[in-house]
DNA sequence: AAAGCTTACAACCGCGGCGCG
DNA sequence: CCGCGCCGCGGTTGTAAGCTT
């Protein structure tokens, strides 16, 4: 590639090497060699020697431009620069709400086709439609709110996208990598690791990120987004290690993972509404025809914890964690059913199993599920609305992230991190942790009215049904203060960002999700409870 | 007031398609 | 068929502006 330098003389930069260093197909003539092209800012000269030659000359053959009028641009930035800016009937301004609602719309239905959906917006341009859409689209998944209306969701499939659900998800093909595209989200590469025939992906955060994994509702089979804010690496992992910090887990232990537990759409239920899928670890029949194979995720993306060739799964489960539609990362449901399955909890009884039940049941059991739990928290998450009054502070949430992050050492085994946060984590309600030692002050002080609503409803009955000393367990309660300030900071962005919008979003989806509402720390603190093992033998 | 952080956006970059010789 | 140049598209980056602490 082209060495860049700063261009001192007129603050912009240069480009130094020939023939074009800023375009590696040589969108260029060779007439260019030697010349020193500028990059950067358009300056309102350069703006007019632009516009002038367009005029004569009209547009296209852009590379003729630099010839013509001695402008030191390449052809490719002056076809952009007059695309994007100078062009006229060019629209300026922020996109009007109809303009806004015909993005969603056209990116439910193309994709990232930006070209494609300018076409339908006259007067824009597909980049600045792209950067709409990267910037204040995503902040609604920050905000915990859907990517896609509600409505769009029930359409059809989205054209020209085969892979694409019904809600704008895709679904277990490659293409799933898509959707990490068009939300802006990276995704993370042992999500096709195994497509390829590789083993771990060294880019995974570990399982005790303990911002990667909540339930909902008190159910641990129930996952759903998350904060996630540590960016922990993965821990490497012997897949043959017992892992005995689980509480006694072995490997042996570990139940098959091998099954995908729902269909893309709900997967995109999920992901768009904050719907927790639930797990059923015995549910082994795959909804609407999924390959056992593909190792589908909660959020409608593949798990590559299993290769799709069909090979047969021969280690612990890769506690793998996938970037869900609010770009965080929720941990891979054989992870938690690996967590589940170590520390021994089991649901409680109430929620009708969606066992051997299709698509419409398994919503219906959510719905229920959510009924029940919601029934309970209702009148505390009514009480703590969210407001102005809790603007976060998302710093904190990241400094804590960081205190966390010094005790999970990725260089140590999985038990290893984990035992970090038993060690340092373990519940202050449960058994006075330390944790306030480790917190910044600020976060506690911040905190205290969530810190009081989460343990409010924790005492009302949401953790009623749970062991709370139960050994092995691997919650504590640094994530209910991660809950808390996630909560805050989401609330307040989407205050923030939204503006009054919000409110009728929340209306739009409160009937829908609890964490839509950004009161996903409803969620955190409804895990189970727990203690250090090696404090209650 | 200032430092740090976040956001929004302009511009760049790499890649692939297409046409032409 | 192949190579080359032009062009468009989508992803990424750099940075200014605004905001928060």
């Amino acid at each position: 590639m082209g060495r860049c330098i700063s261009d001192e003389s007129d603050g912009g930069l240069l480009s130094t090497d020939s023939p074009l260093s800023n375009d590696g197909d040589n969108f260029g003539d060779s007439s260019n060699r030697g010349i020193v092209l500028k990059k950067g800012p358009w300056t309102t000269a350069e703006d007019a020697i632009l516009i002038d030659y367009v005029k004569k000359h009209g547009e296209g053959n852009w590379n003729a431009v630099q010839k013509h009028t001695g402008l030191s641009r390449c052809g490719k930035s002056c076809r952009l620069r007059w695309a994007n800016h100078l062009r006229p009937n060019l629209k300026k301004g922020a996109f009007t709400s109809e303009e806004e609602r015909l993005i969603i719309e056209l990116h439910a239905k193309m994709g990232n086709k930006w070209a494609k959906m300018a076409v339908h917006l006259p007067g824009r341009t597909d980049n600045e439609i792209k950067n709409y859409w990267n910037t204040r689209i995503k902040r609604r998944q920050r905000a915990g709110l859907p990517l896609y209306p509600p409505e769009l969701c029930l359409q059809g499939p989205p054209e020209n996208q085969q892979s694409l659900n019904s809600c704008g998800m895709y679904g277990g093909d490659t293409r799933s990598f898509d959707i990490f595209q068009s939300n802006g989200y990276k995704a993370p590469d042992v999500m096709f690791d195994r497509l390829n025939g590789l083993t771990y992906a060294p880019e995974l955060p570990d399982i005790s990120d303990t911002g990667s994994l909540i339930n909902c509702f008190g159910y641990p089979q129930f996952y759903s987004f998350v904060p996630q804010s540590i960016g922990l690496q993965k821990c490497p992992q012997d897949p043959d290690e017992p892992m005995s910090d689980y509480g006694g887990g072995t490997a042996a232990e570990v139940p098959s993972f091998d099954r995908a537990h729902t269909d893309n759409c709900e997967n995109r239920m999920s992901q768009s509404f904050g719907f927790c899928i639930s797990y059923d670890p015995d549910h082994n029949e795959l909804p609407l025809g999924i390959n056992q194979d593909s190792q589908f995720m909660p959020n409608g993306f593949s798990s590559a914890s299993k290769p799709i060739a069909g090979a047969e799964k021969s280690e612990l489960p890769s506690l793998q964690y996938q970037v869900n539609g609010f770009g965080v990362w929720d941990p891979a449901p054989e992870s938690l059913d690996f967590i589940q399955s170590s520390i021994g909890w089991t649901p409680p009884s109430g929620c009708p199993s969606p066992e051997s039940s299709g698509l419409l049941e398994a919503l219906l059991y959510e719905a229920n599920a959510l009924s029940q739990s919601w029934n309970q928290i209702s009148d505390k998450a009514t009480s703590s609305t969210i407001s102005a009054s809790d603007i976060t502070d998302c710093s904190a949430f990241k400094t804590c992230s960081q205190e966390l992050k010094g005790y999970l050492d990725p260089m140590f085994s999985l038990g290893n991190s984990r035992g970090s946060i038993f060690n340092e984590c373990t519940p202050t309600h449960a058994i006075g942790s330390s944790l306030e030692e480790k917190l910044p002050v600020r976060i506690l002080k911040s905190e205290a009215v969530d810190q009081s609503w989460v343990l409010d409803r924790e005492r009302n009955g949401i953790l009623n049904d749970l062991d709370c000393t139960r050994p092995g367990g691997i919650l504590g309660s640094c994530w209910l203060e991660q809950s808390a300030s996630f909560t805050k900071r989401r609330g307040s962005e989407t205050d923030y960002v939204l503006g009054d919008d919000f409110g009728s979003e929340l209306n739009m989806y409160a009937g829908t999700s609890v964490s839509s509402l950004g009161l996903s720390s409803c969620t955190w603190n409804t895990m189970p409870a727990v203690r250090q093992t090696s404090d209650h033998p």
